[in-house]
DNA sequence: TCTGAAAAGTAATTAAA
DNA sequence: TTTAATTACTTTTCAGA
């Protein structure tokens, strides 16, 4: 039932481009239910979207490293995310409970890069750093486990009818 | 000339799903040129694959952290990432330089969750951990600079580039 | 929610400029 | 490296169970 959905999205994770017919094959339905299913999945935003993946080395980007952030002066306002996404090295940036206030993921070509992005980062948001550089990466974005909520996320037990396939405007 | 590279590996890193009908027409050149090219990408590994984006809070998965790692006895043989590797709440492992050995992002469905997967960490691998919990992430994955090198990862300029990788055959 | 089938669109190959 | 034409496959929609 939602078995279906979870073998689709596990499917999907690892392999963005599966056609409906071979999906359809590895999950034991028709062509039209899949693609029916998956579109059920779109909507209601548990798949988002599909990406290529690219290899950083072929990129010439071979050097990943954290960066954690905190201002300099904690009293001004803090904007560093914002400030900061200018700068095509950082991957991501999260927001940290701990010491530090924001780790990044920057990847670069190699440590001249990475001292330039870091004086970057400094002057840009006004901050310290503390960088960890990465040697490998045994894995990295591995497909969850899946596990999904009947009626997406919001789902309350016994609330109402079933209103799954109406659409918000 | 590569500038359609570019073009072409940033539309897939944006929709991996894009039709090279579309593809063709968002960087000015005829279908099956755009094929031919995106095959070339795919076989010098600049395209390494395609993946559908999930919302983790659609998972039930709405809890991010990173767990740093370094041995109880370090004179062991470190084989953590092996020991970790049946824990589907791991998303990444990085080995990295520094007071650690190893950096985890990990993604449950709240702090009790967490904190059985801490333990299961602890024990699996007989190390102690240091959490860090992410508040928010303002952005996460986003589109590298795409820079290619004319004829693939091969080339050759120093010798340095090859063992600092971020990323797992 | 499923199946099966038809129409429209796309992929992947080939020949050739 | 490109365009253009071909064939097979895939997506998408629909009627019906």
């Amino acid at each position: 039932m939602e078995e279906i959905d979870r073998a689709i999205v596990a499917a999907l994770t690892a392999d963005g481009r599966l056609s409906y017919t071979d999906l359809a094959e590895k999950v034991g339905l028709s062509v039209s239910a899949v693609h029916q299913r998956v579109r059920r999945l779109e909507q209601r935003g548990v798949i988002n979207g599909y990406t290529a993946r690219v290899s950083f080395e072929a990129l010439d980007l071979p050097l990943t490293a954290f960066v954690a952030i905190r201002p300099f002066d904690p009293s001004q306002p803090d904007d560093a995310p914002v400030r900061l996404a200018h700068l095509p090295e950082i991957d991501s940036c999260y927001s940290v409970a701990g010491e530090d206030f924001y780790l990044l993921l920057v990847r670069v070509a190699g440590p001249l890069d990475l001292e330039r992005v870091l004086q970057e980062i400094r002057t840009s948001a006004n901050v310290t750093t503390r960088t960890t550089v990465v040697l490998s990466t045994p894995y990295e974005h591995r497909p969850p486990k899946v596990a999904l909520d009947p009626a997406g996320p919001h789902r309350v037990r016994g609330a109402s009818a079933e209103s799954a396939g109406s659409q918000p405007g």
